[in-house]
DNA sequence: GCAGTCCGTTTGAACGATCAATTTCGCTTC
DNA sequence: GAAGCGAAATTGATCGTTCAAACGGACTGC
């Protein structure tokens, strides 16, 4: 009654390469063949290994797998600290797309979490030496990174999303959004709605992605002959910062109209200041930021906001990096993409910037 | 000048345990004893294996060790889609602290992303046959469940976040939180500040957490004398949703004037319109929801939230999991853990409630 | 009729670790 | 000094797969 080689539970005990062949027939290699190299088989015969494989409902085991072809079709991808910001959700959204990208090419993401770039290193040392995964993702890469000059050391592949700030000469694969291009796009998004004085409250002078934003917004209002001076402050990232910057731009002689900030995070302590002060987002003044976290499409009157095409990012890191892996590629490839502009409330038609800005084209 | 051992672009071939053994005099199983079983050496052996061991920085291939133990010491983790509600940030401080756990205790976590069961329970298979992990966790059950039952029948270990709703006598471990309690105190909250007439915003009727939570507010309100006919309202989750809802509580004959929502989302879609009607959050109507994710904090004037300890919860599946695994437990557990209240701006004391309290209480 | 090709399939070896069985060592005892 | 014994270290087998080489049969050409 019982079925030979079921085990003393009742459940099939798994199935092995050495099973199906001997279900269909033939040796351990053909059927290896059957998946690996249809084409070394004879019609008839793969039908048959093949018939056997699916009734038997065979997978290779991935240790013998990875321990014979040396590979492990397992990527690492670090998890960001919890309280990362403002950001929550984006990592959510980033990673998501991430594993799905790699299971439809066959790969698997392990994640781990690290609370700083040196513990972050020692899980890569031991990932490496354990031979437990193929490749690295680094998000987030900062100015003077130890991980992507730690990973090249030891020749790992690896393909980070987020530039090599300060490095001129990176040696590895990158993609990355353009910030300055999508704070260049807020800002021509609010001249077009007629404001002339725009500000920018910034992150601290060093950090590459903050310098970058920052670079989108000078470019473009000096291109549009903007003022710029007393425009700019900058401070660290945070609702309450974000406030306490506002509070000295409006506070000025000549108080901007619209204000461009480096995060949402920002951005919502200038809503903040704005509410305290009973002006009214997007008609008194318009505020922008940067991540279109669930936030700002929560906060009323809604926050428009600059938003980074995760989904491509995280389907072209996987692309490059199992390019790497497979060898297709040597050369290291630098890709960056547009984020788009997302419009909601607080940058609505000014109309009273409007009027400001009619009065001097027709001086 | 070139080492012996060292490949040709210079790095270091990575140490096996054959290259260990042959550094420090022993045999491979020596080695292998050293780490495993340190017991079995003389203590001068011991030090010099450990000692070759350190210098050579070997680390067992995790693909060798898996083939021979058949254990992987990977336990894989499904990703919630990414659109899963307003709960954004939740998943990322559960998962941070998961895989934190699992590495604390020499395992990994490999994690994928699903968009339904039927997909997860795909993934669950195909990850079975290769047996690419140990064991599962998963999250989010809700009704009918198909995924607790289809692991249950290939008898793979698994331990789920969230009671198995609808089944009387599950044969699993799980770890869940006590939304009812968390709604509990919160309407206790609100009794003591003074509030009598208090609303509930839920799910449909179905949703094991929905309902679970509505109970909370049932038990709670009963407890108290306070009234309940007309105060219970439900729908969809989401912002639009529980704005329509509020309206239609506010709108009945005798309004609350506190509303308990079951989601941050409604909960936001009640601030709306308060907002909207010039009314107070706090002082003229008191708000909480559930789940305090990010907007919570962030919106003004803060949104009193229930919290679930996502961090005691991912410890908790963890080790329950792996003793599973390790046959320490046999006995399905079911753990069951008290949300925390976090008071906000939402239900500051409220005067006029107070007033009307304290009339009733003269009478 | 026999050597030479080619195609399809099989056999042996290896990946790097651990378990089980065996051998060697060091010490006591007669 | 040989036997006995427990501890310490070694060797052989195995996990399930793929690579490399060998094999056998059918077909070709002289």
């Amino acid at each position: 009654m019982a079925r030979p080689r079921a085990s003393a539970d009742g459940r099939q005990p798994r199935a092995t390469i050495e099973s199906v062949a001997e279900h269909a027939h033939v040796s351990r290699q053909t059927v290896s063949n059957a998946l690996n190299a249809p084409h070394r088989l004879r019609p008839d015969t793969l039908e048959r290994v093949l018939r056997s494989i699916s009734d038997l409902g065979y997978r290779p085991n991935h240790a013998a797998r990875t321990l014979r072809i040396q590979a492990t079709r397992l990527v690492a991808c670090r998890l960001m600290p919890s309280n990362y910001g403002g950001t929550e959700g984006v990592l959510d959204r980033f990673l998501h797309v991430l594993c799905e990208a790699c299971r439809h090419r066959g790969y698997d993401v392990l994640s781990f979490a690290a609370n700083s770039d040196e513990e972050e290193i020692a899980v890569y040392d031991d990932l490496l030496r354990r031979t437990a995964v193929d490749g690295f993702l680094i998000a987030g890469t900062h100015f003077v990174d130890p991980r992507a000059a730690w990973l090249r050391d030891r020749g790992a592949p690896f393909v980070a999303f987020g530039r090599p700030w300060g490095l001129s000469r990176p040696g590895h694969s990158w993609v990355d959004v353009d910030g300055a291009q999508g704070i260049a796009d807020a800002v021509e998004h609010l001249v077009g709605l007629g404001h002339r004085r725009i500000g920018f409250v910034g992150w601290p002078e060093g950090s590459g992605v903050g310098d970058d934003r920052r670079s989108g917004w000078l470019r473009q209002a000096t291109a549009r002959r903007l003022p710029v001076r007393g425009l700019d402050v900058r401070g660290e990232d945070g609702i309450a910062s974000g406030a306490s910057l506002t509070e000295r731009l409006l506070d000025a002689a000549n108080p901007p109209t619209a204000i461009v900030c480096v995060s949402d995070a920002m951005a919502v302590g200038a809503l903040d200041v704005l509410a305290d002060r009973g002006l009214q987002p997007g008609r008194d003044v318009a505020v922008v930021g940067f991540d279109d976290s669930l936030v700002a499409s929560v906060i009323r009157p809604g926050l428009t906001s600059v938003r980074q095409p995760l989904e491509q990012v995280a389907e072209k890191v996987v692309e490059l990096l199992l390019e790497h892996l497979s060898g297709t590629r040597t050369k290291p490839a630098r890709v960056l993409l547009p984020p788009a502009l997302v419009i909601r409330g607080s940058s609505a038609a000014s109309p009273r910037a409007r009027f400001i800005h009619r009065k001097k084209e027709n001086q």
